[in-house]
DNA sequence: GCCCGTCTGTACACTAGTGCACAAATGCCC
DNA sequence: GGGCATTTGTGCACTAGTGTACAGACGGGC
């Protein structure tokens, strides 16, 4: 039996903060697409041709391979969100790469199509370019971030921040691929890890990262995770929580208001 | 006697890359303003309430502040692009400060005017989402750059990526603002530039660096510098050059197509 | 042409993180 | 329930970069 398509739509915030009619718009266009793990959404270079909204659980990533091989994550996104083209708005060669993080669904729409839709609807056009601000930030704080934070706190950021966009605390990856993604030696994160677990903050198991404590990790994370997040609640709070509905992003105080004109 | 307005657009490469009939609609709301150095256009969540583009020499900065005071600066803008709400379209609080690094003026005008002047303009539309697109680029490479490159790689990448917004090889700054900007100790890049002085990349002076070698440099900086110019080129060379007036940015090679549908 | 604040050079002890090699453990598959 | 690939743990030598302190040099302002 095929999933209902407002089940399916209630899988992502920015979909679900849409008005009927803007969600009515788009709904005749969204294909529904599974991904695994490390199957990547499009290449660099590529013209993106479809813009993508994880569902639930799943999560992907932004990832700028260098030279040397090596391939750093510079974006998360998950059911918060939306991936491809989105400031650029398709169209464009993507400069990055789009890979999953954590398997699961996307709802997708071609970018052209979106475009469309977008000149009839204000709603869907101010979403977009709440989100893509958001995205910016995100990126931005990153590049401070690793410019100035130890290796110990980033980890704790970016554990914090795949919670974010999970609903359970074990998060599913390995020493391995954590370090690639945050751009540093395997061996060393090992140690890392091991340390926070002396510290009571999570468990390492095989291939899996079980928080322990959410409080004691807010603690030891860098600023960018809490500021990033402010930003996400300043800019798109008021939008995700708009249809009453799900409330998620594990929001911690009151949205912020400076979004009065609404979407 | 106030300059010629047509002679001031042509200081900036998106302005002068307008259609005439675009630029007019521009004309009549552009606002002169002269920064110098240190000034900031607007401040972290701060409602942006004028977009800026610098003119000539001038040279901005998003600068991300951290709690412990430091300032890292995560992109740059100089006469080839635009500042403030370029993704947000303005009327969203300010994630990051933007402070000037190169004193001069820029050409700005109010938010919301120039939202209205989009709406009825598909040129500007395009020209303002193909810039966005290059400016996150650049962000996404930093973010990898600063995870993964020498403060030696990232510094040469630095002074190659100012000296590209200027015309000069003299670049007017001291080695205390250009640690804070990379976030790293004074004290090591004054070894790290000494080093390049040694190797005959640069010269140093007292608040100047002053470039030798370009090709030596290129040779010396990471990948990043010659990635975010190729995105450049392949986004924007061509719109750069529509009006077959400036070709800045140093163009290395032929700028590629990719981009036929035009501004 | 001298003064003085700012900027640059350098020394030193120290820590964070790299890079590599290999051993040990886990857990999935059959 | 044993085998085996993958993942994790750890040892070690090394380098990059921090943090702090202070001396010296430059050059603009008077």
């Amino acid at each position: 039996m095929p999933p209902d398509i407002d089940t399916l739509l209630s899988g992502n915030l920015l979909l679900s903060a849409l008005r009927l009619p803007d969600q009515s718009l788009l709904k005749p266009h969204l294909e529904l697409k599974d991904y695994r793990r490390g199957e990547a959404l499009f290449e660099a270079g590529e013209d993106v041709s479809f813009i993508s909204f994880p569902l639930g659980q799943c999560v992907a990533a932004l990832v700028i391979g260098l030279k040397d091989g090596r391939a750093v994550e510079t974006a998360t996104v998950g059911h918060e969100g939306a991936i491809g083209g989105v400031v650029s708005q398709g169209s464009l060669p993507a400069f990055s790469r789009a890979v999953v993080q954590v398997p699961g669904r996307v709802l997708r729409i071609e970018a052209p199509v979106l475009q469309q839709i977008k000149q009839t609807s204000p709603g869907l056009r101010n979403l977009i370019t709440r989100y893509s601000d958001c995205l910016l930030a995100q990126v931005l704080q990153s590049v401070a971030c690793n410019a100035s934070h130890t290796i110990e706190a980033r980890c704790v950021r970016w554990l914090l921040s795949l919670q974010d966009r999970l609903d359970t605390n074990v998060l599913p990856i390995t020493h391995e691929v954590l370090a690639e993604l945050l751009g540093v030696q395997r061996s060393y994160l090992t140690r890392t890890l091991r340390t926070l677990q002396q510290q009571g903050l999570i468990q390492v198991r095989r291939g899996r990262i079980i928080l322990v404590s959410r409080p004691a990790m807010e603690e030891a994370a860098c600023e960018c995770h809490g500021a990033v997040k402010r930003h996400f609640e300043a800019v798109l709070g008021a939008v995700y929580n708009a249809n009453g509905t799900l409330v998620s992003l594990r929001a911690t105080a009151a949205s912020n208001n400076s979004m009065s004109q609404a979407i």
